[in-house]
RNA sequence: GGUCGCUUGGCUCAGUUGGUUAGAGCGUCUCGUUUACAUCGAGAAGGUCGGGGGUUCGAAUCCCUCAGCGACCACCA
């Protein structure tokens, strides 16, 4: 053995030691009971960051441990296609290549991702194998394979046929330049100073005005209204009257609502249902209609009631400019309040501003669902660690909405749901036409072109909310064109556990599922956690597991939150190369003592590699006394007990503690302490203490037997912690032994009598 | 605005149901190569546990209050 422990001379051997030796396969043995976790899936064309670390060595601890306490246990590892997230990718791809989305039809874009991710996939995965994961590979999962999309799509014609999925206009959060709509849940606020325009407004028949405030006049196009507060007294009299909206031949009543606060802006709002979520509600409480005036890519569209229609087709931006200026021609203008901070939506990725817009979209109704899988946790079926994190639970499933869960995305689950082009005249398409893209609806379209072409070079489709559908595995008929929306990334991963088990019915989900513990960041608890519920019992009665734990996040080493635009991410493989693995997975464990987020731990990661080369040291103590005695050293359970010392009980016995506190630790998922347990019990106890004072004694028969037989125990009670090292140093003691094949991986966990 | 959490030695943090001189890692200082390990050993300095009040025989731990920090949710045009 070297002086110091080399972990790059063993990580990688060891590595392909387990797997071969099966260690990692689940067999379904009658006798044993099943321990199951499923490993919440990385980003198939990412890379490892520290929270996929961190899952990883909390996950395999758990499951090592099970192992090793006679358990069957199962570990799932995955991959997600991640739908969003990696098409934007991609296309950053197709941009350095001077392309965009824009230049191919539907079907060679999803094939062209991909084989992008195809690609990249093996990465995360050696990266998984590199954390020492000991995870069954013969049941590897990725989030599209043909089963999972078929299950996904199975559990859609289900809701479908209960009556729990249907078709809205809804006014959506899209991102006009990731084109996609986002969830409420993906949207974020930044406040920021923008200038807030006050606008008159005549009114019909008087030479009044009524002044409204907003940041936003471009969107004046779209007003069907001016709402008051009914207690404000200033508009009492104009409640009921009709104004005239400038720069159109529209006229608009005044109404009450109480939304409106009597101290913002002047009390009077233009209410804009087509862009603004607000106003939306509002049109819906007075039955107003909705006028769309910006589109799918963030461009104006103008009714026909528009005047001006140099601002047609103009981007935003522009146009608010242009509308600006037109109304300061007018002297529509009262003000202009240049100092006015607000919040703007904004989207999760790319921070781009959020354009409310009206699309059709597909909505699971969410109310039977969630009842039922609130009540589990009320009940304590499924129980939330840390405890104080089950109040966000509880909150969510109080508020929780119906669930939008379509996407513009191409590389997801597509929906299968098929439109007839000859029952549908209006759907919107767009299609790839000898390289340009064509728009249209598909009555014009079909003049032009052969149904064939359209559908070859289809690109979108939007349906109206009306519009007749087939929901079906196949396409229906000749003259059907498939929705090209892809389902929500949480509609599928909601399905998880499901899909990775083989449900609904194989022998794998007869005798694992429901899974034991679901291990993931405490953020994805409403996106993810909440969702894998509803649908595990919705599908099968059952929750999908019993215990949630669920972790901090780890910001960077300044405390802040790890992103690409502070320069603050932290590479884990820097680490793990430098200090090993083992360090590196030990060192986040105990960053993590209650689920709250915490700093990167580099001190902690530094100490834990001076613990591994100190255990590694031990072993070479150990290593040096057998080879210099030529007296035969009982095995510790053939020693006298009635020939040991005191120094020997004293030791025992703080095995014995040490022990009983890991177990205890263990099962309440304090992970940070059971670690202290053990790094002080061999740190301070069993080599400052025992193995310095066993230096001294002559009764090297016994002083050796239980000098090692407490070694062997705590790599035992270590190797869930430290896999790596462990393992290595069980092999290079070998011969000190009694059963020399044995792999630590499946040696047995020690409990207080042995 | 709502919710949750945080404030403990120079730094990063532990402290489970209140109970003897408040712990760890890192850092600092002094000394040290004897049968493993300098990624080490021996020893040391350093905290009125954010402020104030209360409950209690006893509070870092429970209650109230003030101050500061953070995160999430909601959101006013």
């Amino acid at each position: 053995m070297d002086k110091i422990y080399n972990h790059k001379l063993y990580e990688e051997k060891i590595y392909e030691l387990w797997e071969k030796s099966g260690a990692f396969i689940a067999k379904r043995d009658p006798k044993k009971k099943p321990y199951t976790i499923v490993l919440p899936p990385p980003n198939a064309s990412g890379r490892m960051h520290t929270g996929n670390v961190l899952m990883i060595a909390i996950e395999d601890l758990l499951i090592r441990r099970k192992r090793m306490q006679g358990f069957e246990t199962l570990w799932i590892p995955g991959t997600d296609h991640a739908g969003f997230e990696t098409q934007i990718t991609y296309e950053r791809e197709l941009k350095k290549a001077g392309k965009s989305r824009f230049d191919f039809d539907r079907n060679t874009l999803y094939k062209n991702i991909e084989n992008f991710v195809f690609k990249n996939k093996n990465l995360i995965e050696k990266q998984i194998r590199n954390m020492g994961a000991s995870v069954d590979w013969t049941r590897y999962k990725f989030t599209l394979d043909p089963d999972v999309v078929n299950t996904v799509t199975a559990t859609f014609q289900k809701l479908h046929k209960d009556k729990l999925i249907y078709r809205d206009n809804y006014l959506v959060n899209f991102c006009p330049i990731c084109g996609t709509t986002f969830a409420d849940l993906e949207v974020k606020h930044k406040t920021r100073t923008d200038p807030l325009y006050y606008i008159k407004y005549p009114l019909k028949d008087s030479h009044d005005f009524i002044v409204v405030a907003t940041v936003r006049p471009e969107t004046m196009f779209g007003d069907v209204a001016i709402s008051v507060n009914p207690k404000d007294k200033r508009y009492n009299k104009l409640i009921g009257k009709t104004a005239l909206l400038p720069l159109t031949k529209r006229e608009i009543p005044i109404i009450e609502d109480f939304m409106v606060d009597i101290n913002f802006g002047t009390g009077a709002v233009k209410i804009t249902p087509g862009h603004d979520p607000n106003d939306f509600q509002v049109a819906k409480r007075h039955n107003l209609t909705t006028i769309s005036v910006i589109d799918i890519n963030g461009k104006m569209t103008l009714p026909s009631d528009a005047d001006y229609k140099n601002i047609d087709g103009l981007t935003v931006n522009k146009a608010r400019e242009k509308t600006v200026q037109e109304l300061k021609e007018k002297n529509l203008i009262e003000n202009i309040d240049n100092t006015y901070e607000h919040s703007v939506a904004v989207c999760y990725k790319g921070g781009h501003d959020i354009e409310p817009t009206i699309l059709p979209n597909w909505f699971v109704k969410v109310k039977t669902l969630k009842e039922p899988a609130h009540e589990v946790v009320k009940k304590g079926d499924v129980k939330i660690y840390p405890k104080w994190q089950e109040s966000k639970y509880h909150r969510w499933m109080e508020s929780m909405l119906d669930w939008p869960i379509s996407r513009q995305v191409v590389w997801g689950i597509r929906i299968p749901a098929w439109y007839s082009v000859i029952e549908n005249e209006n759907l919107f398409i767009t299609f790839l036409n000898k390289g340009k893209t064509e728009a249209g609806d598909v009555k014009s379209l079909l003049k032009k072109y052969a149904f064939k072409e359209i559908e070859k070079g289809l690109q979108t489709l939007i349906a109206p909310q009306t519009a007749k559908y087939v929901i079906s595995n196949n396409k229906p008929g000749d003259d059907f064109l498939q929705e090209t929306d892809t389902f929500d990334t949480w509609f599928s991963s909601g399905q998880w556990p499901l899909v990775t088990l083989g449900y609904p019915n194989s022998d794998d989900f007869n005798y694992f599922y429901p899974t034991d513990v679901l291990e993931t960041a405490w953020e994805i608890l409403r996106l993810w956690v909440s969702r894998m519920i509803m649908f595990g019992i919705y599908l099968t009665g059952k929750p999908p597991f019993k215990d949630v734990y669920l972790h901090g996040i780890v910001r960077a080493l300044d405390g802040k939150k790890m992103s690409k635009s502070l320069g603050n991410v932290i590479n884990p493989e820097e680490y793990q190369d430098e200090f090993g693995t083992d360090a590196l997975r030990m060192g986040l464990i105990s960053g993590t003592a209650n689920g709250k987020d915490f700093n990167f731990p580099r001190d902690k990661v530094l100490a834990y590699r001076n613990f591994a080369n100190k255990i590694w040291n031990i072993a070479r103590f150990i290593l040096m006394m057998f080879e210099s005695k030529e007296i035969e050293i009982p095995f510790f359970s053939e020693v006298m007990l009635d020939k040991i010392t005191n120094s020997d009980r004293d030791i025992l016995s703080k095995m014995e503690k040490t022990i009983t506190n890991v177990d205890l630790s263990l099962n309440k998922y304090r992970f940070a302490e059971a670690a202290d347990f053990i790094y002080h019990f061999i740190w301070d106890d069993l080599a400052s203490n025992f193995l310095e004072t066993s230096k001294q004694r002559s009764d090297k028969n016994i002083s050796l037997s239980v000098l090692r037989h407490v070694y062997l125990t705590s790599l035992k009670l270590l190797h869930p912690f430290m896999p790596f090292i462990t393992e290595a140093i069980w092999g290079e003691l070998k011969d000190l032994r009694k059963y020399p094949d044995e792999l630590l991986i499946t040696a047995k966990w020690p409990n207080k009598s042995s």
